[in-house]
DNA sequence: GCTTAAATTGACAGCGTTGTCATTAAAGGG
DNA sequence: CCCTTTAATGACAACGCTGTCAATTTAAGC
């Protein structure tokens, strides 16, 4: 009975007949050209939708010499971080019919630059999304640039005016998370940082030590330390804490694993957590929910940054001119368990 | 001086050209065609290689009708696996000029089937790669069928010998972790186990199991808990088993994050791990390297598996045949700090 | 060496879009 | 109401590759 028959495409062509226009007016209607009049566009619309027309990718990749591709290229191992600049992109792809394509590098081997280039060239990719560190390699980003690929950089150390990028307030969250540590009754309070070389540690501290300023706390060496983002230098931290610090009440660590690792020192300690200490992280990776206790801490945008990135690249591509070249994005502040008693409010 | 020329694309008319030949027996050259003299072979891939000649995807795509366009469903949010999984699509992919995609869906939605097979219509998607739980949707599977889809399963829980799919023996690496635990001098060794419904679980509770039975060691109700798989329920279960089991000197959690929780309570209530108390997990998650002590785990080989799958789905769109439906891979196991003491070898 | 079968090769027509450019219709100016 | 400008439209040629099929060469058989 089922007769096999090939499954006829529809085409643009199909759209035009159905339509009663030329194939060439169809194609401008469905790419929203202004040079369409509006009663025919709405009959190229409305024959698109009854055929349920789908535009082919390769065909109008293969005539507009683009591939429709935008990559994210990376160096970094946290899977969490990738996963959620991928469904950023995703995102925006989908709602302009582009592919979004996420390619590790090793950017400590040689040929690294003149392998990325070969890889665009090739694949004739669209437009690229950088993320830390790669967005910082002055060497890469001026090849890119010569080749002309348009880029939008995620979070770099350093801005040029040059480049487009979108980035995250460190300072202020770490503002808002210490005030958050202060207003439920704390006053000792360590912060631990992380490398020096990491600007947005930095930034952390600098946000950190202005809150404990504006409430008239002390900020000084007794209560700042440094580890190096491990949950191991958190323990070591812990110690290192109490031996100088007794009296403290709550520790602010840079980023959540060095938190958790405050955490089990503390609990090892005998401490009751947040009872007695209170701990607050930084990055919310996947673990600090699944954590236990879970982990307050700062929640960075990533997926909305890496949305308005690659929306903002789309555009770039299409020849838009954008006039604002960053976008700031705040993070959000997460209270679990590990700082939440009785939210004793001392505002 | 630099005068913009517009960079000519080499195509394979340039290659023939340059080797001496037609461009149909070019193409067929590139492609890896049987009907080509040898000779003639030679002398398009010296001019392909000499030309640094890359095929045109989108025309190759519009020409032999495919995408090259390989799809990850999912419906997960552990990115760590999903990050494998793609990292696997991706190297399978590379070797064989695909593009790998990964997709997240919805399967608790009414409309998912509907929605998937638009999409792969949409993108001319040539083959999909499913994951759990899409890897057990009947009704997707089989709409997918009907369109004669190409697709391999990643760790099916039910196997039909008429699917393609890839598995890992979990009975096999829980009997030899709980085999290592007896082997470092372990006698009263506890199971957590998972959810029920959760068929990778109860495997691994059957290898525990079988390898106490193995070395003639009791396993009952009373070293068998169950918990949800989180670090919580870990966190509740150490507790439990302490209590009715207080000689317990090892516990062998069914994943990763609920052996973080036992590791936390054990640490809370004093013990020291590994010495007084070893601990192993399942999964090899990310954080179980940087947990602290660093997790002795077992850690299934993801990305080689997505690698397998994905060269396998590749193969079935060229039209190969293959006989082996499935393939197995092992584990790997994965010895840390939580269970390493002085590995006083009892064997 | 001749006939037939098999292997190799190439000409050419698509694939479904978009770009170009010439043509036609509408709008505006006097 | 005619002429000029601008907007809208359509014919047709790419884009770079693969599929088809007929033509050609080579090998095999006797």
């Amino acid at each position: 009975m089922s007769s096999r028959l090939k499954k006829k495409r529809v085409t643009v062509t199909d759209i035009a007949k159905e339509a009663g226009v030329s194939l060439k007016t169809a194609s401008r209607a469905l790419n929203n050209s202004p040079h369409v009049r509006e009663e025919k566009r709405e009959a190229v619309l409305k024959a698109a939708k009854k055929f349920n027309f789908r535009p082919n990718i390769s065909a109008r990749q293969l005539a507009s010499n683009r591939s429709y591709v935008i990559t994210h290229f990376y160096d970094n191992l946290n899977t969490d971080y990738l996963s959620k600049i991928y469904t950023g992109m995703q995102q925006a792809c989908h709602k302009n019919g582009y592919y979004a394509v996420a390619e590790a590098t090793d950017c400590s081997k040689k040929k690294f630059i003149q392998q990325t280039l070969e890889y665009v060239s090739t694949f004739n990719i669209d437009g690229l999304i950088l993320s830390p560190p790669l967005c910082d390699d002055a060497a890469l980003i001026s090849a890119l640039k010569k080749q002309g690929i348009k880029m939008v950089l995620i979070s770099p150390q350093e801005t040029s005016d040059e480049d487009y990028f979108v980035f995250v307030d460190e300072e202020k969250s770490a503002f808002e998370i210490t005030e958050h540590l202060i207003n439920i009754g704390h006053e000792h309070i360590a912060f631990l940082g992380g490398l020096k070389s990491h600007k947005a540690a930095t930034d952390r501290q600098k946000g950190f030590v202005a809150a404990m300023k504006h409430y008239e706390l002390t900020a000084s060496r007794k209560n700042i330390k440094s580890g190096d983002f491990t949950m191991q230098s958190g323990h070591d931290a812990y110690v290192d804490i109490m031996k100088k610090l007794p009296e403290a009440t709550a520790i602010f660590a840079a980023n959540d694993e060095m938190a958790m690792g405050v955490i089990m020192a503390a609990l090892n300690d005998g401490k009751k957590i947040p009872e007695e200490i209170a701990v607050a992280g930084y990055d919310n990776i996947r673990f600090s929910s699944l954590f236990w206790p879970s982990l307050t801490t700062v929640s960075p945008p990533v997926i909305e940054m890496a949305d308005y990135a690659t929306g903002l690249l789309i555009r770039l591509i299409s020849g838009e001119t954008v006039k604002n070249k960053s976008h700031e994005f705040v993070s959000e502040i997460i209270l679990r368990k590990s700082t939440n008693k009785k939210q004793s409010s001392k505002k």
